[in-house]
DNA sequence: CCTCTAAGGTCAATCTAGTTGACGTTAGAA
DNA sequence: TTCTAACGTCAACTAGATTGACCTTAGAGG
């Protein structure tokens, strides 16, 4: 375990002087990624799980019978990529896969029941702390975030 | 190249069905983040560098003449994380390492002009985007930002 | 029936970014 | 002179990705 593991990566919420005025602004963006992920991280480590298993979860849990073709280009990874997840997925039963009978091509992917469960607290965890930073500035702060993350977001 | 490179990683911002009406500003932190470091990762792949690179310059533009010691703690990496990239800013003469007069022991790092111009330009596409994200949304709604991130930015 | 093609699976090699552990060097402090 | 802090580096490992190559399965079209 790294020295530092109880703060996580580089995480004292830098004491850094301040060249420009967006500087803190930049430094909440990558502090706060890790604030949100922090905890669901932690508990998917207990289950010797991690951020691409938990992104399948979320997905999946979300499109329902999705292929596995779809599922690759949503989480814009190789299917290389996604085989050792998706396989260790699978054999803990988090995860079905069956063929349709018409569409007997491709797979159809469905969380188990544990799956579900599984995806629910790790997300319930990120949620959290979204809806305990909601809940201090009011619905009008939080539609403000949104509208700012909203912008952020599209510049891709 | 990837295929999906001008869209990077699994980013259509998904027409995933929601769970939840917090999925949504689950979602907006995740591409938030693809979104602000796009462009600045873009220009830095142009140099060999990437995100590790500008960590560093980033931490050292702030705190000129920092000890290496003090760069892996606000980092929170190892020392051997810390040597590769490292060493490749010192190649390129965007950084400068010198033993102070008296602490001869630490070494103390600096920024060339050219590893200030990097950094200027990496920082600056970053802060741009946020720049025209509060832009749009005015003060108020800035400091709304600011104060939610603020609070997920303290779940560590 | 046969071939083409879409969807999926898998193997190998490579890269980046990190980790531990072990050990070596440099140079001030006791 | 020895002890130690700060730095440097080597090796082995892990996780998460990439590209390229190749194979199987099974529906579709000639």
């Amino acid at each position: 375990m790294p020295k530092t593991a109880s703060r996580a990566a580089g995480l004292h919420r830098a004491s850094l002087g301040k060249l420009h005025d967006l500087d803190a602004a930049l430094e909440l963006m990558y502090y706060g990624w890790r604030g949100m992920t922090l905890l669901a991280d932690q508990y998917l480590a207990t289950l010797g799980l991690s951020r691409p298993h938990h992104r399948i979860l979320y997905v999946v849990a979300r499109q329902p019978d999705i292929s596995i073709g779809s599922l690759i280009e949503v989480l814009g990874i190789s299917k290389q990529a996604l085989n050792r997840p998706l396989n260790l997925l699978l054999e803990r039963k988090l995860l079905t896969s069956k063929r349709s009978p018409e569409q007997h091509r491709s797979k159809l992917l469905r969380l188990t029941q544990e799956g579900q469960r599984v995806e629910q607290r790790a997300s319930g965890y990120e949620r959290k702390v979204l809806r305990d930073a909601f809940d201090r500035v009011g619905q009008p702060g939080a539609a403000a975030w949104m509208a700012v993350m909203g912008v952020i977001a599209d510049n891709n």
